[in-house]
RNA sequence: GGGGAGAUACCCUAGCGGUCAAAGGGAGCAGACUGUAAAUCUGCCGGCUAUGCCUUCGGAGGUUCAAAUCCUCCUCUCCCCA
């Protein structure tokens, strides 16, 4: 492929490509480069707001080049402080074996795996030893640790910042020294750790790898970026129907930077559509790619019918009780509800239904009628069906 | 090493002896309205065998009829000076 053809595939979606002479000229000398990103399987959900660097990464895969996904086992031991207003908690070895295996399954259903060199940066970052490590960490001055923004933010606003945290960026970007990468990608989030490597590389004497920073995509809330801690985002694991379900929970307003960045459709083809349309056209989409066309046909039935329609789902859980149980008692002792305080407010809230007849009493009692089952609805999307059996 | 400030519910923050399960904001939840939303309005937002009771304000003790509030010690964090 042409260089300039490849290279603007490349810079498609990104918000900096630093810098993109230098890409230029190494797509010009190498047909194969050397694609790193890394990850620490700290949190083992991926989520769509991870996709989107993934979704790169599949592209440079399609362009023929080599994608190094380094799984971050040693590094997460230290918690990357990016963006971070506090320590991040370390995790113990366990965790991390656990979350790195959970990671890749999930990476792969983005990435080709056969085209993917999976390695472990443990496997050099623990024989660096001590005196590497001062080696190492003689290449970077506090001053200019601390223009991060996030340190800066919390060194103002007295939080603690250890020492251990500086020397992650060391670290990562030591990685980059290790792989002789050509490129590094992350998130926008990730600049300073990326620009750390290029910056060491240099020291180490070999030539500065580009750096692709891609947006942070924002989460449900449509405002805050995607993130576990915030609970605004959409793993790829979740059920088609939860998945589907999110997506169309999403403000309108930021439709369009979901579907630049999560999906291959252009933008321009769906500006004439309404937004419901749009939106379900979206989540169809992304729920069809992490699970199936079929799937997403479903999810999206349920959808139309649970909450357009106010019907019922197809799939509802369903419990065995006793006669003449009372409905709080027996949501909190089938740990449905957090507590019986928490069912008693839905009840006097209006929140809950009971074969679709809205049940205000916070005594009401459960009983079988004849030849019927009963579905209890508590909150928007929560159904159970009962069954009745006296030996429960 | 010396001096100072602080730790409050999911998060941020007020309270500084009783009227404190603890004000305010955010998040979350429910209802209304809608095109699924968003926005807006209303209500909720520790638990329970529930007009009362129990557990909560960094930890452990103490003073008091009464402590998130006062005292002692401890743990942790930050700032200033070295």
């Amino acid at each position: 492929m042409e260089i300039n053809e490849q290279l603007s595939i490349i810079k498609h979606g990104t918000v900096e490509v630093i810098s993109e002479d230098e890409l230029k000229t190494r797509i010009g000398k190498k047909t194969r480069l050397r694609i790193k990103f890394g990850a620490d399987p700290t949190a083992p959900d991926i989520h769509l707001g991870h996709t989107v660097v993934f979704r790169k990464l599949k592209q440079f895969q399609e362009l023929g080049h080599e994608i190094i996904f380094i799984i971050g086992n040693f590094t997460a031991k230290i918690g990357d402080p990016s963006g971070r207003l506090q320590t991040r908690p370390r995790l113990s070895a366990e965790e991390i074996a656990n979350n790195a295996e959970t990671y890749q399954e999930q990476v792969f259903k983005i990435l080709d795996r056969e085209k993917t060199t999976v390695v472990f940066n443990s496997q050099w970052l623990e024989a660096i030893g001590t005196s590497g490590l001062m080696e190492l960490s003689s290449h970077y001055t506090v001053a200019r640790m601390l223009e991060r923004d996030d340190f800066t933010k919390r060194y103002k606003e007295g939080k603690e910042i250890t020492i251990l945290e500086f020397l992650y960026p060391l670290l990562q970007g030591y990685d980059s020294v290790h792989l002789q990468a050509d490129v590094e990608i992350g998130g926008t989030d990730q600049k300073f750790n990326l620009l750390v490597g290029r910056d060491l590389q240099r020291d180490y004497g070999q030539a500065p790898q580009a750096v692709i920073t891609m947006p942070l995509l924002e989460g449900t809330d449509g405002i805050k970026k995607m993130s576990k801690s915030y609970r605004n985002y959409i793993g790829v694991k979740e059920p088609a129907k939860d998945m589907f379900g999110k997506i169309m929970s999403i403000p309108d307003a930021i439709m369009p930077r979901y579907f630049e960045l999560l999906t291959d459709i252009d933008i321009k083809s769906i500006s004439c559509l309404h937004p419901k349309k749009a939106k379900q056209l979206l989540a169809r989409e992304i729920v069809a790619f992490y699970h199936s066309r079929d799937e997403a046909i479903i999810a999206e039935e349920g959808f139309e019918r649970v909450f357009s329609q106010k019907g019922l789902p197809d799939e509802m859980q369903e419990i065995c009780v006793p006669d003449s149980v009372k409905l709080v008692d027996m949501l909190a002792e089938k740990g449905l509800v957090s507590s019986k305080s928490h069912i008693r407010r839905l009840i006097s809230q209006g929140g809950v239904r009971v074969n679709n007849e809205r049940v205000m009493d916070v005594e009401f009692v459960v009983m079988p009628e004849v030849n019927e089952c009963m579905v209890v609805q508590y909150g928007k999307r929560n159904f159970v069906r009962l069954k009745f059996s006296s030996d429960v």
